[in-house]
RNA sequence: UUUACAGGCGGCCUUAUCGCGCUUUAUCAAAUAAAGUGAGGAAAGUCCGGACACCGAAGUGCAGUAUAGCGGGUAACGCCCGUCGCCCAUGUGUUUAAUAUGGGAAGGACAAGUGCAACAGAAAGAAUGUACGGGUAAUGCCGUAGUGAAAUCAGGUAAACUCUAUACGGUGCAACGCCAUGUAAAUCAGUGUUUGAGGGUUGCACGCCCAAAUUGAAGGGUAGGCGGAUAGAACUUAGCGGUAACGCUAAGUCUAGAUAAAUGAUAAGGAAGCUCCAUUUAUGGAGUUACAGAAUCCGGCUUAUAGCCUGUAUUAAAC
RNA sequence: CGGGAUGUGGCGCAGUCUGGUAGCGCACACGGCUGGGGGCCGUGUGGUCGCAGGUUCAAAUCCUGUCAUCCCGA
Protein backbone atom coordinates (compact mmCIF):
# COMPACT_ATOMS: atom_id res chain seq x y z
CA UNK A 1 0.00 0.00 0.00
CA UNK A 2 2.64 2.42 -0.88
CA UNK A 3 0.40 4.79 -2.18
CA UNK A 4 -2.04 6.11 -0.27
CA UNK A 5 -2.17 8.77 1.83
CA UNK A 6 -4.92 8.36 4.73
CA UNK A 7 -6.57 10.90 7.09
CA UNK A 8 -3.81 9.15 10.15
CA UNK A 9 -1.00 10.65 8.12
CA UNK A 10 -2.00 14.11 8.43
CA UNK A 11 0.03 16.42 10.44
CA UNK A 12 -2.16 17.89 13.21
CA UNK A 13 -1.96 18.55 16.55
CA UNK A 14 -1.45 22.11 17.00
CA UNK A 15 1.42 22.01 19.15
CA UNK A 16 3.88 20.32 16.56
CA UNK A 17 3.25 22.34 13.97
CA UNK A 18 3.94 25.10 16.58
CA UNK A 19 6.99 23.57 17.61
CA UNK A 20 8.48 23.12 14.24
CA UNK A 21 8.18 26.75 13.20
CA UNK A 22 10.75 27.17 16.56
CA UNK A 23 12.94 24.72 16.44
CA UNK A 24 12.62 22.59 13.43
CA UNK A 25 15.47 21.90 10.41
CA UNK A 26 14.69 22.66 6.79
CA UNK A 27 15.92 21.84 3.73
CA UNK A 28 15.10 24.42 -0.11
CA UNK A 29 14.69 23.49 -3.48
CA UNK A 30 12.96 26.45 -4.86
CA UNK A 31 9.89 27.37 -5.28
CA UNK A 32 9.86 24.43 -1.93
CA UNK A 33 10.83 24.22 1.90
CA UNK A 34 10.31 21.68 3.67
CA UNK A 35 10.28 21.69 7.80
CA UNK A 36 11.24 18.69 9.68
CA UNK A 37 12.05 17.49 13.23
CA UNK A 38 12.51 14.15 14.89
CA UNK A 39 9.74 13.50 17.40
CA UNK A 40 10.54 11.71 20.53
CA UNK A 41 8.03 10.10 21.93
CA UNK A 42 7.03 8.66 18.44
CA UNK A 43 4.15 9.27 16.86
CA UNK A 44 1.82 6.32 15.32
CA UNK A 45 1.76 6.58 12.14
CA UNK A 46 6.10 7.55 12.22
CA UNK A 47 5.52 9.95 9.43
CA UNK A 48 3.03 12.63 9.45
CA UNK A 49 2.84 15.37 6.97
CA UNK A 50 1.27 18.85 5.95
CA UNK A 51 1.62 21.61 3.83
CA UNK A 52 0.89 25.22 4.10
CA UNK A 53 0.48 27.48 1.05
CA UNK A 54 1.21 31.95 2.37
CA UNK A 55 -2.07 33.67 2.34
CA UNK A 56 0.42 36.41 1.27
CA UNK A 57 0.95 35.06 -1.96
CA UNK A 58 -2.08 33.35 -3.39
CA UNK A 59 -5.14 35.59 -2.28
CA UNK A 60 -8.40 33.04 -3.25
CA UNK A 61 -8.77 29.87 -1.52
CA UNK A 62 -8.70 28.22 -5.12
CA UNK A 63 -5.48 28.41 -6.04
CA UNK A 64 -4.37 27.64 -2.22
CA UNK A 65 -6.41 24.51 -2.30
CA UNK A 66 -5.20 23.53 -5.81
CA UNK A 67 -1.18 23.99 -4.58
CA UNK A 68 -1.75 22.31 -1.69
CA UNK A 69 -3.62 19.41 -3.71
CA UNK A 70 -0.50 19.06 -5.96
CA UNK A 71 1.96 19.02 -3.12
CA UNK A 72 0.08 16.32 -1.77
CA UNK A 73 -0.32 13.94 -4.66
CA UNK A 74 3.60 14.41 -5.14
CA UNK A 75 4.06 13.44 -1.52
CA UNK A 76 1.84 10.30 -2.21
CA UNK A 77 3.35 8.75 -5.02
CA UNK A 78 6.86 9.43 -3.75
CA UNK A 79 6.96 8.81 -0.30
CA UNK A 80 6.75 5.11 -0.55
CA UNK A 81 10.40 4.68 -2.03
CA UNK A 82 11.64 6.95 0.69
CA UNK A 83 10.34 5.89 4.15
CA UNK A 84 9.60 2.78 4.17
CA UNK A 85 12.20 1.32 5.75
CA UNK A 86 12.84 4.30 7.63
CA UNK A 87 14.36 4.41 11.53
CA UNK A 88 12.56 6.99 13.84
CA UNK A 89 8.97 9.29 13.81
CA UNK A 90 9.14 12.38 11.76
CA UNK A 91 6.69 15.68 11.52
CA UNK A 92 7.31 16.99 7.46
CA UNK A 93 5.85 20.30 7.17
CA UNK A 94 5.98 21.56 2.91
CA UNK A 95 6.02 25.39 2.47
CA UNK A 96 4.91 26.86 -1.12
CA UNK A 97 7.03 29.53 -1.61
CA UNK A 98 6.84 30.70 -5.17
CA UNK A 99 4.87 33.18 -6.50
CA UNK A 100 3.33 31.66 -9.54
CA UNK A 101 0.53 28.89 -10.22
CA UNK A 102 3.11 25.52 -10.60
CA UNK A 103 2.15 22.60 -12.52
CA UNK A 104 2.44 19.12 -11.15
CA UNK A 105 6.23 18.61 -12.46
CA UNK A 106 7.30 21.95 -11.13
CA UNK A 107 6.16 20.68 -7.94
CA UNK A 108 7.19 17.24 -7.82
CA UNK A 109 11.21 17.50 -8.96
CA UNK A 110 12.27 19.48 -6.50
CA UNK A 111 10.20 17.21 -3.76
CA UNK A 112 11.97 14.25 -4.73
CA UNK A 113 15.58 16.07 -4.53
CA UNK A 114 14.14 17.60 -0.81
CA UNK A 115 13.38 13.86 0.38
CA UNK A 116 16.93 12.50 -0.90
CA UNK A 117 18.15 15.27 1.36
CA UNK A 118 16.60 14.33 3.64
CA UNK A 119 17.35 10.48 3.99
CA UNK A 120 20.97 11.20 3.02
CA UNK A 121 20.97 13.60 6.51
CA UNK A 122 19.45 11.16 8.78
CA UNK A 123 21.79 8.54 7.39
CA UNK A 124 24.74 10.38 8.45
CA UNK A 125 23.94 11.26 11.91
C1' U B 1 -27.28 41.70 -37.73
C1' U B 2 -25.85 45.78 -33.79
C1' U B 3 -26.69 47.58 -29.00
C1' A B 4 -29.31 47.86 -24.33
C1' C B 5 -32.30 45.69 -20.56
C1' A B 6 -34.63 41.44 -17.99
C1' G B 7 -34.61 36.18 -16.86
C1' G B 8 -32.34 31.23 -17.05
C1' C B 9 -27.99 27.84 -17.64
C1' G B 10 -22.98 28.01 -16.42
C1' G B 11 -15.10 24.19 -16.07
C1' C B 12 -18.59 19.45 -20.53
C1' C B 13 -18.06 13.78 -21.94
C1' U B 14 -15.37 8.87 -22.22
C1' U B 15 -11.42 5.42 -21.00
C1' A B 16 -7.06 3.80 -18.21
C1' U B 17 -3.80 3.93 -13.74
C1' C B 18 -3.51 5.82 -8.65
C1' G B 19 -6.08 8.65 -4.55
C1' C B 20 -9.58 11.52 -0.62
C1' G B 21 -14.22 12.76 3.05
C1' C B 22 -18.91 10.83 4.84
C1' U B 23 -22.92 6.99 5.32
C1' U B 24 -24.52 1.84 5.21
C1' U B 25 -23.32 -3.41 5.16
C1' A B 26 -19.71 -7.53 6.18
C1' U B 27 -15.69 -8.99 10.24
C1' C B 28 -15.05 -9.31 18.06
C1' A B 29 -11.93 -4.98 17.29
C1' A B 30 -8.28 -2.62 14.27
C1' A B 31 -7.09 -2.75 9.32
C1' U B 32 -9.76 -3.89 4.90
C1' A B 33 -13.62 -4.85 1.11
C1' A B 34 -18.27 -3.69 -1.42
C1' A B 35 -22.25 -0.30 -2.43
C1' G B 36 -24.10 4.66 -2.17
C1' U B 37 -22.93 9.77 -1.91
C1' G B 38 -19.78 14.32 -2.20
C1' A B 39 -19.29 22.65 -3.64
C1' G B 40 -21.83 27.67 -5.69
C1' G B 41 -24.88 31.15 -8.30
C1' A B 42 -22.46 33.74 -6.13
C1' A B 43 -20.21 28.95 -1.35
C1' A B 44 -17.38 35.72 -1.59
C1' G B 45 -18.09 40.72 0.92
C1' U B 46 -20.17 40.33 6.06
C1' C B 47 -24.18 45.23 4.56
C1' C B 48 -29.34 44.04 6.73
C1' G B 49 -33.18 40.45 8.70
C1' G B 50 -34.36 35.91 11.35
C1' A B 51 -33.92 30.74 13.46
C1' C B 52 -31.13 28.66 17.46
C1' A B 53 -28.14 29.10 22.13
C1' C B 54 -26.56 31.36 26.56
C1' C B 55 -26.76 35.47 30.47
C1' G B 56 -26.55 35.39 38.84
C1' A B 57 -32.89 40.52 36.78
C1' A B 58 -32.78 39.97 31.01
C1' G B 59 -36.00 45.71 35.77
C1' U B 60 -36.85 51.48 35.31
C1' G B 61 -35.28 56.10 33.09
C1' C B 62 -31.99 58.55 29.84
C1' A B 63 -28.89 58.04 25.94
C1' G B 64 -28.03 55.50 21.35
C1' U B 65 -29.08 53.11 16.55
C1' A B 66 -32.25 52.21 12.41
C1' U B 67 -36.49 53.16 9.23
C1' A B 68 -39.82 57.14 6.73
C1' G B 69 -45.91 58.88 0.81
C1' C B 70 -49.97 55.04 0.78
C1' G B 71 -51.31 49.77 0.52
C1' G B 72 -49.77 44.72 0.40
C1' G B 73 -46.23 40.15 0.78
C1' U B 74 -43.18 37.72 4.53
C1' A B 75 -40.94 34.16 10.28
C1' A B 76 -38.60 38.99 9.73
C1' C B 77 -36.15 42.97 7.11
C1' G B 78 -33.22 48.55 5.43
C1' C B 79 -35.81 43.05 0.99
C1' C B 80 -39.85 42.19 -2.70
C1' C B 81 -44.70 43.65 -5.25
C1' G B 82 -48.49 47.27 -6.49
C1' U B 83 -49.82 52.32 -6.58
C1' C B 84 -49.82 58.04 -5.99
C1' G B 85 -46.97 62.44 -6.46
C1' C B 86 -41.94 64.07 -8.29
C1' C B 87 -37.66 64.02 -11.88
C1' C B 88 -35.42 62.51 -16.76
C1' A B 89 -35.65 60.73 -21.99
C1' U B 90 -38.49 59.88 -26.43
C1' G B 91 -43.11 60.28 -29.42
C1' U B 92 -47.86 63.04 -30.39
C1' G B 93 -49.26 68.00 -29.74
C1' U B 94 -47.37 72.85 -29.31
C1' U B 95 -47.75 79.93 -27.12
C1' U B 96 -48.40 77.35 -22.68
C1' A B 97 -51.02 73.28 -21.21
C1' A B 98 -51.92 68.17 -22.03
C1' U B 99 -51.11 62.98 -23.16
C1' A B 100 -48.58 57.97 -24.30
C1' U B 101 -44.34 54.77 -23.58
C1' G B 102 -39.83 53.70 -21.02
C1' G B 103 -36.53 54.72 -17.06
C1' G B 104 -34.79 56.93 -12.13
C1' A B 105 -34.87 57.99 -6.88
C1' A B 106 -33.44 57.43 1.34
C1' G B 107 -40.33 60.59 -0.86
C1' G B 108 -42.70 62.62 7.09
C1' A B 109 -42.14 67.78 9.41
C1' C B 110 -38.61 74.36 8.35
C1' A B 111 -46.72 77.91 10.89
C1' A B 112 -41.95 74.39 17.69
C1' G B 113 -36.88 76.05 18.47
C1' U B 114 -31.50 76.59 17.06
C1' G B 115 -28.12 76.98 13.04
C1' C B 116 -26.23 77.67 7.85
C1' A B 117 -25.88 80.34 2.83
C1' A B 118 -18.47 81.45 0.08
C1' C B 119 -18.14 85.08 -4.09
C1' A B 120 -21.30 88.67 -6.13
C1' G B 121 -25.00 92.07 -4.47
C1' A B 122 -27.91 98.00 -1.51
C1' A B 123 -29.78 93.91 1.12
C1' A B 124 -29.31 86.52 2.41
C1' G B 125 -33.65 88.09 7.67
C1' A B 126 -35.97 92.76 12.22
C1' A B 127 -33.33 94.13 5.50
C1' U B 128 -37.20 97.60 2.18
C1' G B 129 -31.71 100.80 -1.50
C1' U B 130 -30.70 102.90 -6.70
C1' A B 131 -32.33 104.11 -11.81
C1' C B 132 -36.45 104.38 -15.16
C1' G B 133 -41.73 104.02 -15.97
C1' G B 134 -46.85 104.00 -13.95
C1' G B 135 -49.91 105.98 -10.08
C1' U B 136 -50.99 109.78 -6.09
C1' A B 137 -52.06 116.39 -3.76
C1' A B 138 -47.69 113.88 -1.41
C1' U B 139 -45.82 109.46 0.92
C1' G B 140 -47.08 104.54 1.06
C1' C B 141 -47.85 101.51 -3.50
C1' C B 142 -47.23 98.74 -8.60
C1' G B 143 -43.95 97.16 -12.67
C1' U B 144 -39.07 96.66 -14.99
C1' A B 145 -33.63 96.50 -14.64
C1' G B 146 -28.92 94.62 -12.28
C1' U B 147 -26.20 90.28 -8.36
C1' G B 148 -26.98 85.38 -7.17
C1' A B 149 -28.49 78.66 -6.66
C1' A B 150 -32.16 81.50 -4.01
C1' A B 151 -34.57 88.50 -3.57
C1' U B 152 -39.78 90.70 -0.28
C1' C B 153 -42.69 85.52 0.63
C1' A B 154 -43.03 85.56 7.79
C1' G B 155 -38.72 82.28 1.42
C1' G B 156 -34.63 77.97 1.01
C1' U B 157 -31.94 74.09 3.60
C1' A B 158 -33.51 68.37 8.06
C1' A B 159 -27.96 62.62 3.34
C1' A B 160 -27.71 70.58 9.36
C1' C B 161 -28.83 69.97 14.77
C1' U B 162 -33.70 68.84 15.82
C1' C B 163 -39.08 67.28 16.10
C1' U B 164 -42.85 63.38 15.08
C1' A B 165 -44.15 58.15 14.38
C1' U B 166 -42.48 53.07 14.59
C1' A B 167 -38.87 49.22 15.98
C1' C B 168 -34.72 47.49 18.97
C1' G B 169 -32.23 43.78 26.28
C1' G B 170 -27.10 42.04 25.38
C1' U B 171 -23.71 38.56 23.37
C1' G B 172 -22.82 35.29 19.57
C1' C B 173 -21.99 28.19 17.28
C1' A B 174 -14.82 30.32 18.88
C1' A B 175 -22.72 30.46 21.62
C1' C B 176 -23.69 26.34 24.60
C1' G B 177 -23.80 20.96 26.72
C1' C B 178 -20.74 16.63 27.89
C1' C B 179 -16.17 13.27 28.47
C1' A B 180 -11.04 12.29 29.84
C1' U B 181 -6.79 14.40 32.38
C1' G B 182 -6.35 16.80 37.84
C1' U B 183 -1.52 21.31 41.83
C1' A B 184 -2.87 26.25 43.99
C1' A B 185 -5.47 31.00 44.09
C1' A B 186 -10.62 30.44 42.29
C1' U B 187 -16.28 27.98 41.97
C1' C B 188 -21.15 26.24 44.00
C1' A B 189 -24.62 25.30 48.31
C1' G B 190 -25.80 26.12 53.65
C1' U B 191 -24.85 29.18 58.13
C1' G B 192 -23.70 34.40 59.00
C1' U B 193 -22.84 40.30 59.02
C1' U B 194 -22.44 46.41 61.74
C1' U B 195 -20.15 50.22 59.10
C1' G B 196 -18.32 50.70 54.49
C1' A B 197 -13.98 51.40 50.78
C1' G B 198 -14.16 48.42 46.63
C1' G B 199 -15.89 45.02 42.79
C1' G B 200 -19.77 42.94 39.33
C1' U B 201 -24.14 43.98 36.30
C1' U B 202 -25.34 46.89 28.75
C1' G B 203 -22.89 53.36 27.29
C1' C B 204 -24.69 56.37 31.80
C1' A B 205 -27.85 56.96 36.29
C1' C B 206 -31.15 54.50 39.58
C1' G B 207 -31.92 49.79 41.20
C1' C B 208 -29.98 44.92 42.03
C1' C B 209 -25.97 41.44 43.29
C1' C B 210 -21.12 40.09 45.59
C1' A B 211 -17.78 40.63 49.61
C1' A B 212 -14.67 38.33 56.47
C1' A B 213 -15.20 33.42 58.70
C1' U B 214 -16.89 28.40 58.87
C1' U B 215 -19.23 23.55 57.15
C1' G B 216 -20.13 20.65 52.97
C1' A B 217 -20.01 19.62 47.70
C1' A B 218 -18.66 19.06 42.88
C1' G B 219 -15.38 20.76 39.53
C1' G B 220 -12.61 25.05 36.11
C1' G B 221 -8.34 26.47 32.72
C1' U B 222 -4.91 23.57 30.16
C1' A B 223 -4.89 25.13 21.40
C1' G B 224 -7.43 17.08 23.30
C1' G B 225 -12.13 14.44 21.97
C1' C B 226 -17.68 14.03 21.36
C1' G B 227 -22.38 16.47 20.87
C1' G B 228 -24.46 21.19 18.90
C1' A B 229 -24.25 19.62 13.03
C1' U B 230 -27.29 18.89 8.93
C1' A B 231 -34.97 16.89 6.89
C1' G B 232 -35.27 22.21 6.06
C1' A B 233 -39.71 29.17 6.80
C1' A B 234 -36.29 22.37 1.92
C1' C B 235 -36.80 20.95 -3.30
C1' U B 236 -39.76 19.15 -7.77
C1' U B 237 -44.45 18.68 -10.34
C1' A B 238 -49.71 19.69 -10.78
C1' G B 239 -54.17 22.38 -9.46
C1' C B 240 -56.55 26.69 -7.23
C1' G B 241 -56.61 32.06 -5.38
C1' G B 242 -54.20 36.92 -6.30
C1' U B 243 -52.81 42.72 -11.20
C1' A B 244 -48.21 41.16 -8.72
C1' A B 245 -44.79 39.92 -4.77
C1' C B 246 -46.78 35.58 -2.79
C1' G B 247 -50.15 32.06 -0.51
C1' C B 248 -53.05 27.36 -0.06
C1' U B 249 -53.82 22.12 -1.32
C1' A B 250 -52.18 17.35 -3.22
C1' A B 251 -48.45 13.91 -4.80
C1' G B 252 -43.40 12.75 -4.96
C1' U B 253 -38.02 13.26 -3.47
C1' C B 254 -33.70 12.96 0.31
C1' U B 255 -30.14 16.65 -1.48
C1' A B 256 -22.07 17.76 1.24
C1' G B 257 -21.06 17.68 6.45
C1' A B 258 -14.93 18.55 6.46
C1' U B 259 -12.11 20.38 11.17
C1' A B 260 -3.94 22.23 9.46
C1' A B 261 -9.96 21.46 6.83
C1' A B 262 -12.54 15.79 1.74
C1' U B 263 -14.62 16.32 -3.72
C1' G B 264 -8.08 15.30 -6.61
C1' A B 265 -3.57 13.79 -9.97
C1' U B 266 -1.43 11.87 -14.53
C1' A B 267 -2.07 10.09 -19.61
C1' A B 268 -4.97 9.41 -24.10
C1' G B 269 -9.23 10.52 -26.93
C1' G B 270 -13.83 13.22 -27.97
C1' A B 271 -18.08 17.14 -28.24
C1' A B 272 -19.60 22.32 -28.38
C1' G B 273 -18.85 27.69 -28.49
C1' C B 274 -15.55 31.85 -29.37
C1' U B 275 -10.98 34.25 -31.67
C1' C B 276 -7.12 34.26 -35.43
C1' C B 277 -4.95 32.29 -40.05
C1' A B 278 -5.43 29.64 -44.73
C1' U B 279 -8.31 28.46 -48.62
C1' U B 280 -11.28 24.13 -52.79
C1' U B 281 -17.06 28.19 -48.79
C1' A B 282 -16.94 24.14 -46.46
C1' U B 283 -13.17 22.15 -44.30
C1' G B 284 -8.23 22.28 -42.07
C1' G B 285 -4.61 24.27 -38.46
C1' A B 286 -3.47 27.02 -33.98
C1' G B 287 -5.12 29.31 -29.54
C1' U B 288 -8.77 29.90 -25.75
C1' U B 289 -13.07 28.44 -22.39
C1' A B 290 -14.83 32.84 -16.80
C1' C B 291 -15.65 34.40 -11.56
C1' A B 292 -14.52 31.24 -8.01
C1' G B 293 -14.27 26.38 -2.94
C1' A B 294 -19.23 24.86 1.78
C1' A B 295 -17.46 25.57 7.70
C1' U B 296 -24.26 26.51 12.64
C1' C B 297 -28.46 27.11 9.27
C1' C B 298 -32.00 29.99 6.41
C1' G B 299 -34.28 34.90 3.70
C1' G B 300 -32.39 39.25 1.17
C1' C B 301 -28.77 42.97 -0.61
C1' U B 302 -24.05 44.02 -2.87
C1' U B 303 -19.79 42.73 -5.70
C1' A B 304 -16.96 39.20 -9.47
C1' U B 305 -18.09 36.39 -13.96
C1' A B 306 -15.84 33.46 -20.44
C1' G B 307 -19.61 31.42 -23.12
C1' C B 308 -24.67 29.65 -24.33
C1' C B 309 -30.23 30.00 -24.39
C1' U B 310 -35.07 32.80 -24.10
C1' G B 311 -37.93 37.38 -24.24
C1' U B 312 -38.64 42.77 -25.11
C1' A B 313 -37.08 47.31 -27.35
C1' U B 314 -33.87 49.59 -30.88
C1' U B 315 -30.31 50.37 -35.22
C1' A B 316 -28.60 48.98 -40.03
C1' A B 317 -28.72 46.00 -44.48
C1' A B 318 -31.14 42.79 -48.05
C1' C B 319 -35.70 41.02 -50.27
C1' C C 1 -15.65 33.69 13.02
C1' G C 2 -15.98 38.43 15.36
C1' G C 3 -14.23 43.62 16.15
C1' G C 4 -11.54 48.20 14.72
C1' A C 5 -8.65 51.76 11.86
C1' U C 6 -6.48 54.12 7.54
C1' G C 7 -6.45 55.65 2.03
C1' U C 8 -4.79 63.56 0.27
C1' G C 9 1.85 65.95 -4.59
C1' G C 10 7.57 61.13 -5.17
C1' C C 11 7.72 60.12 0.78
C1' G C 12 5.62 61.36 5.79
C1' C C 13 1.38 64.05 7.53
C1' A C 14 -2.62 68.36 8.49
C1' G C 15 -7.38 69.86 6.68
C1' U C 16 -13.13 66.08 7.20
C1' C C 17 -16.61 66.75 13.32
C1' U C 18 -18.51 72.74 11.74
C1' G C 19 -19.35 71.83 3.14
C1' G C 20 -17.15 77.30 -0.52
C1' U C 21 -9.14 79.14 -0.52
C1' A C 22 -6.38 71.94 -0.86
C1' G C 23 -1.78 73.38 3.21
C1' C C 24 3.10 71.86 6.00
C1' G C 25 7.98 69.29 6.23
C1' C C 26 11.40 66.42 3.33
C1' A C 27 12.50 65.58 -1.84
C1' C C 28 12.82 67.88 -7.01
C1' A C 29 13.95 72.28 -10.58
C1' C C 30 15.91 77.29 -11.14
C1' G C 31 18.45 81.58 -9.03
C1' G C 32 21.58 83.94 -5.09
C1' C C 33 25.52 83.90 -1.07
C1' U C 34 30.91 80.56 -1.65
C1' G C 35 36.99 79.75 -5.26
C1' G C 36 34.03 74.82 -5.08
C1' G C 37 31.03 71.36 -2.03
C1' G C 38 27.83 71.35 2.14
C1' G C 39 24.59 74.66 4.36
C1' C C 40 21.36 78.81 4.27
C1' C C 41 18.03 82.33 1.61
C1' G C 42 14.54 83.28 -2.40
C1' U C 43 11.36 81.59 -6.45
C1' G C 44 8.87 77.63 -8.79
C1' U C 45 6.97 72.67 -10.62
C1' G C 46 3.94 68.80 -8.90
C1' G C 47 -2.32 66.41 -6.10
C1' U C 48 -8.60 62.43 -10.66
C1' C C 49 -8.14 63.99 -2.19
C1' G C 50 -8.58 55.08 -3.34
C1' C C 51 -12.99 54.20 -6.80
C1' A C 52 -18.41 54.74 -8.21
C1' G C 53 -23.05 56.93 -7.39
C1' G C 54 -26.20 60.36 -4.68
C1' U C 55 -27.74 64.99 -1.58
C1' U C 56 -26.53 70.31 -2.40
C1' C C 57 -26.11 76.35 -6.00
C1' A C 58 -21.36 74.10 -4.41
C1' A C 59 -18.37 67.81 -1.73
C1' A C 60 -11.40 65.99 0.23
C1' U C 61 -15.44 67.22 3.86
C1' C C 62 -22.33 64.90 4.30
C1' C C 63 -24.87 59.95 2.73
C1' U C 64 -24.76 55.01 0.29
C1' G C 65 -22.05 51.28 -2.11
C1' U C 66 -17.33 49.29 -3.35
C1' C C 67 -11.86 48.23 -3.52
C1' A C 68 -7.16 47.98 -1.11
C1' U C 69 -3.92 47.94 3.12
C1' C C 70 -3.02 47.40 8.31
C1' C C 71 -4.19 46.05 13.41
C1' C C 72 -6.76 43.39 17.47
C1' G C 73 -9.65 39.20 20.07
C1' A C 74 -10.52 33.81 20.53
Amino acid sequence: MPFQFSKQEKLKSRSIIGDLFDKGLSLKQSPLKLIYAKIDPPLEPKIQFAVAVPKKSFKGAVERNRIKRLIREAYRLNKGEFFNNIEGSYALLFLYLGKEMPTFDTIEKPLISILENLINRTNEK
